[in-house]
DNA sequence: TTCTCGTATCGACGAATGTCAATGCGAGTG
DNA sequence: CACTCGCATTGACATTCGTCGATACGAGAA
């Protein structure tokens, strides 16, 4: 099975290429939950913004006043970005700094890859 | 803008990365609609039963089963597949036939590839 | 210590979602 | 024509989701 690896969460369970034959329910559930997380505009606009922040890391102050929203929800929203894998937090400080995870947007898009452009076999 | 290609629907205008600067609520949108779309393990395991079917097309009679839901819902969850142009539709004889459209997998893939091509790593 | 500030959690609300049974619609078949 | 079959639509229901205000927590500052 996959990996022992540095993915979080649902993403070590998830990269089941989609169209690489039928997915078991648990394979279907952990890549639905991390579509699920990048389901909502907010989120995607939160990931971006943290992807242009210029260190890569953001914290939730420099994220509320951009998507306009308030600050308890942004700090939902993110929790939910985070149990996905797909954002790290650290703590530092008062703030809590966050981070997207490259791997984990690989893996996703790994596995919505259509077989032939990946195996090469 | 992006190409105005074949695309259906929301895909023309999701295919803005992620990672490739602060995203427009509109491309926000238009992303989180697919990403939504695949954001139920119902539907993931629609798209890749019909990726492994023979001929690469389902109707719901096929679907049905597999999934182990009422027929309606499954007629659902292919109109919320094919709304977001991740499937398309076509009508043959008493049946319907779905079929996976690889280039909208390939467009979400290609949103989530960090650009690794920038500045930071 | 007390005070302030940044975050997380709680409780509540309306809106959206997933599901089904019942029904309607169209195309092929007798 | 009437009948059957596959699929979509409708209406209803319970559940989940997105959002906010109020509040609690934790770390630095005074």
């Amino acid at each position: 099975m996959a990996a022992r690896t540095s993915l979080p969460l649902a993403l070590d369970a998830c990269c089941s290429p989609v169209t690489g034959g039928v997915l078991s329910e648990d394979a279907a559930a952990a890549l639905a939950k991390v579509f699920k997380a990048l389901g909502d505009p907010t989120r995607v606009r939160l990931v971006s913004l943290i992807a242009a922040s210029a260190d890569g890391e953001a914290c939730i102050c420099d994220l509320t006043e951009p998507v306009g929203l308030a600050q308890p929800t942004v700090s939902h929203h993110m929790k939910l970005l985070a149990d996905a894998g797909l954002v790290t937090r650290t703590q530092r400080g008062k703030w809590a700094y966050y981070r997207i995870v490259p791997e984990a947007l690989s893996a996703v898009a790994r596995a919505l890859t259509p077989v032939e452009a990946t195996t090469h076999a």
